[in-house]
Order: C-alpha cells, then sequence, then structure tokens
DNA sequence: TCAAAAATCTACCGGCCGGTAGATTAGCAT
DNA sequence: ATGCTAATCTACCGGCCGGTAGATTTTTGA
C-alpha cells in the first residue's frame, strides 16, 4: 500500500510551499521565529526537516516567505488609488476592506514586525519597500476625496499615518476565539474613527 | 595607576544594572534579543561577559529589566484615574504626556513588543498586566469626563483601545534623526486625533 | 517483476553562545 | 610593602539546531 493513501494530511508536493508557510506562520506567531526549530515545522505536515529545503532555501527564506504574504494581501487589497474623484463611503469601505484582510493575516503580519530583524536585509528591504508603497498609497487613496472635504484635516499625510495605525492595531490584540472584539465590532467602530480623524 | 581612572566610561556597581539595562536596550532594538551575545552588551560598557551575571540572573532576567521598564514609565506618568470630573484638556494633556513618555522610551516598547515570546512566562505575565492596568486606566481616565461630553462615542472601551494604539502607534516609525515627523509634531497632531476619537 | 529515478529519512557535523569554574588582577587595610 | 578580599577575566563546557550527505524507501515505467 501506498504511503500517501495512508497518511492523507501529507500535503502534495505543488501544494508544499503554502503548507509549510502556513504551520510556519502558526509556529513563529505562537513561539517565536528563533525559538521553532524546523524539525518542528515539518512535523507538523507529517515530514521530517530535509523535505523544507526542497521548498525552501533556508530558515531565513521561509521567514520571508510568512512575513511578506500579509504586507502582500494588503497592498493587493488596497489596490491603485483612483484618479476620479472619490466619495466618503467609498473610501471608508475600501480601507476597511483592508482591515479585514489585515485581521485575516494577522499571525502573518505579527511576524513581520516581531522578527523584521531575522530576515535577511535584502528581504527586509523589500518587505520595507511594499509597506511604504501601502503607506503612499493610503496617502493618494485619501488624497482623493474631493479637496473641500479634507480642508478641515490639519496635516493628511499624518491622518494617513494614524489610519494605517488604527488600521493596524488591532493585529495586536486580535484573537480569533473572543478577545474583547470579534471581528466585525472592529469593522463597524474602525469606520467611525477613521472618519473621525479624516473631519468626515 | 588603578584601572578605574583610565576607563573611565565604565560603570560604577551601584550604576551597573542600568548602564547594562541601557546598552542591552540599544543591542535588542537594534539587532534583536537572540542576534545579540551577553559578550557584546558586555563590551559596550567595557567588561567582560561574566559581570553581567552579577547584576542578573540570566539573559532572560536582563531581557525583562529592559521590556518592563517601558510599560512601567508609561503607567506611572498616566497615573490613577481622578474621581472629579475631569476637563478636556486636562485629560488630553495627560494623554500626550504618556505618548511622549513612549517615545522617549520607544526602543524598551519595542523590544518588549517584539520579544515578549523570549521571556520567561512569569516576566511576561507580569508585563501583561501592567499592559492590561494601563488600559483599564486608560478607560477610566477617559470615562472622568463629564458624562454628557461622551454621550456621541458608540463604545467608549473600544475608543480607549484606538486611543492606546494611537499613542503606541509611533513607536514603530519614530527615529530621532528624522522620519516623517518629530516629536513635536506627533504630539500636536496626536492631540487632534484622540479627541477626535473622543467627538470632543 | 524489477531496476532506475525520485522522494524521504537517518545520522551526523559544526558553529554559536549561554552559562560557569577557576585563574588573575586590582583595591585596600594594616 | 604585603597579604587579604573582592572584582574581573580567560578558558572552557555542553546543548541546541541549521544545514547536508548519503542510506533507504517509495514510486514509476517498461
Amino acid at each position: 500500500m501506498k504511503l500517501s493513501q495512508i497518511e492523507l494530511d501529507r500535503p502534495a508536493p505543488s501544494y508544499r510551499r503554502e503548507a509549510i508557510t502556513q504551520v510556519a506562520a502558526e509556529l513563529f506567531y505562537s513561539k517565536g521565529f528563533s525559538n521553532t526549530s524546523l524539525a518542528e515545522v515539518a512535523a507538523l505536515i507529517g515530514f521530517r526537516k530535509p523535505v523544507i529545503y526542497e521548498s525552501f532555501a533556508d530558515k531565513k527564506d521561509l521567514l520571508n516567505s510568512v512575513a511578506s504574504s500579509g504586507i502582500e494581501k494588503g497592498l493587493l487589497k488596497l489596490g491603485p488609488a483612483p484618479v476620479v474623484d472619490l466619495s466618503t463611503d467609498e473610501l471608508i469601505e475600501r480601507l476597511i476592506g483592508v482591515q479585514d484582510v489585515f485581521i485575516h493575516f494577522h499571525k502573518h503580519i505579527v511576524v513581520y514586525i516581531r522578527e523584521e530583524l531575522n530576515l535577511r536585509p535584502g528581504d527586509a528591504r523589500r518587505i520595507r519597500a511594499k509597506r511604504r508603497k501601502f503607506d503612499e498609497t493610503l496617502i493618494a487613496w485619501i488624497k482623493s476625496l474631493s479637496c473641500n472635504k479634507l480642508s478641515s484635516v490639519p496635516n493628511v499625510e499624518f491622518a494617513a499615518l494614524s489610519i494605517s495605525g488604527l488600521i493596524t492595531w488591532p493585529v495586536f490584540w486580535f484573537d480569533n476565539r473572543g478577545s474583547f472584539f470579534d471581528s466585525n465590532e472592529i469593522t463597524h467602530l474602525s469606520r467611525e474613527h477613521i472618519k473621525s480623524v479624516l473631519c468626515l
């Protein structure tokens, strides 16, 4: 009998990279990068250490995979700033959509923030560039509001930074099985705060 | 000639703990906890590894010293919530004062957030308790505003959490030698955002 | 059915660093 | 000066784990 028929939980090679990344995200999030051994990661998908090296060059490469995915998904969700004038609701819904993604991928985001110093300099630079691009695009989105709507905001750049914080902050205390607020409440209440910061 | 007269930069035993904590904060912040060796820490104050063990039980004990000081200073600055009704300005100035402390100790705070998983469970629990107490006290401060001022805030607890985020968020991107905003600008602009979130 | 190829495992190496014991030096009192 | 005490250093140990080589098993295909 084939081994692959017994141990059905072993991910197929084509899905291996994602499976490893997923498991690593979980472990790096709950135990930290340097307290997690590759043997553990492999064990959780039913393999031994060396199989990891078929999908990744080394441990830092795996960390890069975990750390970059969160920002990437957020950036994708945000999308390029529109060229036409924007309604308040369009802007808010887009920002809340991004927050949803951040909450969904909160483990990846937290791992990035925590373990940035364990990334290879090149990888860190690439992710930071994406983050910068995210902030810039966020500013562009906000500036797409018809100008008079922003007339009472003292400093749009700073407001964008604060909103970036409001959107990101929940990743630190969000926990699927009930912290203070669940994902729906966060979404609903954040909407108001974003509007407040933009004086809308 | 006495050695202590040559190497004046060597901190005296009574000041040793603080000096080591300070240097460690710098290194843990810029290189990460597990990428920093105790030999490096010791070298920066002109000693060798073993002297650290006169002031600290082990490396995790040193991490605890670094990580707990930030929150402690913030908690101290916040102080107990007043029992009498509060003016808007009194509240805001207090919160901004705390933000100042956080910015000043941003390296300690960041180290705590990043390296929490490398703390001993007991130490981590103690610091988390202080953090919780901070959030609770923050809520109490906000609730000390005369009630009618808060009537349009949908959820005071969530607002407090967001404000906690607004106050803390700058630690991640603040950098003494010029990031986007300097400490004064942050203070000034944050004031407005806090007021916005509280509908003041 | 069987051998070649692919996939996976076992077993090991080496480096790093936390932690410590015992030698060495400096400070100090007499 | 000298010897005692305290402070500091040198030198080492041991464990952990990333990374790899080569044995072993599984799969494939004829």
